[in-house]
DNA sequence: GGCAATAACGAACAAATGTTAGAATCGATC
DNA sequence: GATCGATTCTAACATTTGTTCGTTATTGCC
């Protein structure tokens, strides 16, 4: 048991664990500061290790920044799927206010798109592959607009594509503007957006 | 009258000349890259002139970026306005199609928040100053909505200012995704934006 | 306890950055 | 055409950046 006590914790190795670490200090720095601002020996310093050690775990500093972008998406994306799985049976449009509420409480908390994604200035490689993700992401909204549609809620004339990217935007862009500290939680706005969405504002 | 030629020619000095040159170039390529990947150099460079000339005209780096923010907010307002005057006798709710259409149209020619409004790094000086400019900026079409709504236009039970905020920044993310290349125009987004606005998309 | 692998250190590197200052050049005025 | 100020060049500077590498410390295993 000694042996296997040994095994069962080191499956998960110390390497593992400090670059989990250094992930997860460099999102909250990435977060706080901007993308530049941001320099390798800041990320060693608050993950309290030399800036040389980093590259035993991290070939590059893009390495690092590919780590959080991925783990942004795919972040923001298990949140999405869970709080449609929660109103599962639900119509596509109270589906959409969910997925759009979880979107904006990811975006919120993380202040992650509005910093983070104006990183276009990746290398290619690294540009493309965060690119697949975010359209993966996309078409989780997309299929819940297209699927409204197809059971004959929406009116005609929209071009669908977008009305989601409208929608997503609005939110997105929510992490520039929105104030923690007043009275509008996420989910009002959210629900403002949805109003706005349905049944328009006008008389 | 070859002297007052010359000295109607020289009422803009060569000084302001080159001034107006580096702001343009630096525009444009804050535009095209990001805020950070543009040096000094490479400002210089763009506007054929060598790195060290340029510190005659401005007194760093920051200075440049807060003429070339004070110019593109300045510009977008001014469109902005213009729009609004060219429909000067129309509803609110026209007036804010138009200043709307003017906003995207400036966004995306400009290509201008999303990449440089994210610079909150900026010394708190030239943020305060760019931060007040974008407050009476927002006001333009805080106003519009307000007069809709004292015309009694409007639905009640929806936050005016919530509802700018989401719709401004619907489009100016749109800068994010537009294709220039593709069959939609700037209009026809506006268009969508505000039939949801208006409308809803909803049966 | 000792050995090999793993992980981290720490000093150095070259390149790039913003900035400065003195010399050179331009351009208008006498 | 000489003079003098306005404008630009050139060459350097101090820092900061990402990165490398030989060395040291730690860890897991016999």
């Amino acid at each position: 048991m000694r042996a296997s006590g040994q095994t069962a914790k080191s499956r998960i190795t110390k390497a593992e664990r400090t670059r989990a670490r250094l992930i997860e200090v460099a999102t909250r720095l990435f977060q706080e500061h901007g993308s530049d601002e941001v320099t390798v020996r800041r990320i060693a310093a608050a993950a309290k290790i030399e800036a040389g050690s980093i590259y035993y775990h991290f070939a590059s500093r893009d390495e690092i920044m590919r780590a959080v972008l991925e783990g942004g998406v795919g972040g923001a994306k298990t949140e999405v799927l869970k709080a449609i799985a929660e109103v599962a049976g639900a119509s596509p449009l109270d589906r959409l206010r969910a997925a759009l509420g979880a979107h904006l409480k990811y975006t919120l908390h993380h202040h992650f798109s509005s910093r983070l994604k104006a990183i276009r200035r990746l290398p290619k490689r690294l540009r493309d592959h965060h690119m697949k993700q975010e359209r993966e992401y996309a078409a989780i909204f997309a299929d819940l607009l297209a699927e409204a549609q197809a059971k004959g809620l929406l009116r005609p004339g929209f071009d669908l594509s977008v009305v989601r990217m409208l929608a997503m935007g609005a939110l997105t862009w929510a992490a520039e503007w929105y104030d923690p500290a007043g009275t509008m939680a996420p989910a009002d706005i959210t629900d403002e957006l949805m109003k706005l969405l349905t049944e328009g504002i006008v008389k």
